[in-house]
DNA sequence: TTGCAATACATTGAACTTCGAGGTATGGTG
DNA sequence: CACCATACCTCGAAGTTCAATGTATTGCAA
């Protein structure tokens, strides 16, 4: 529900912030996404199934993603891709993301009076 | 429950982190923490005292904190202040926090094959 | 050819944080 | 004297994420 608090429920849609930027560089499918995840984070991330599958379904019922089936190598794939919706949820995820990492590395760099 | 998963439960914890690292500073009182947080971080963050309070009496049961009554003109603080425990813990949490957001900004910045 | 690992989809219940709203009580100010 | 700021606290609801499990197919090895 993308929830409207003061804070976007903290850190909370991380594999949704992922999942999106993965999707905006190229059409994946969700068993993909898991191990390129894993892969491109050298192991420091892991989002297992039960992350990917749901947070997709949520987000192509929300538009923000397209899909379509493919069969390759006798193997049945969901390919997903991003929408002009998911492209505009993905730009204001990745600003939310900055701005919340910047104002808690200031807290916790920042000695005394920080934020100059 | 501190959540000894792959991932450290995400990007929870975020709040107790923070706490940590004030109280690392110079001890402080539940009502002064929602508030510094709130000041430093130019009002980017804000955690409401039904987070920082629950967090603290973990905190304290876990060995992390201790805590000592003060009564200051007429009113009556806890302050909370970092054991040598709580200090092992700020680093990991804080280191942690580095090596996975580190990781993620790779992942969002990172064209094609990140991780050279 | 039988068995096992990897691929590929999916769901489920439990656990945990966090949020927001509320509750109590005291001190200073208009 | 009322009201706001201080200062503590708890509760239920909401939302994510986790781990486990389930199905089915392919390919390889024993």
């Amino acid at each position: 529900m993308v929830s409207r608090g003061s804070n976007p429920n903290f850190m909370n849609g991380v594999p949704e912030l992922l999942i999106l930027r993965l999707l905006d560089e190229r059409e994946m499918y969700g068993y993909e996404i898991v191990q390129a995840i894993r892969d491109r984070s050298r192991e420091a991330i892991a989002v297992g199934e039960g992350v990917v599958y749901p947070v997709l379904h949520a987000l192509e019922s929300d538009g923000a993603l397209k899909s379509r089936r493919k069969t390759v190598q006798g193997r049945s794939r969901i390919y997903y891709s991003v929408t002009r919706a998911g492209s505009r949820r993905l730009a204001d995820l990745a600003a939310d993301w900055t701005s919340l990492t910047a104002a808690i590395h200031t807290l916790i760099a920042g000695g005394k009076h920080a934020i100059p």
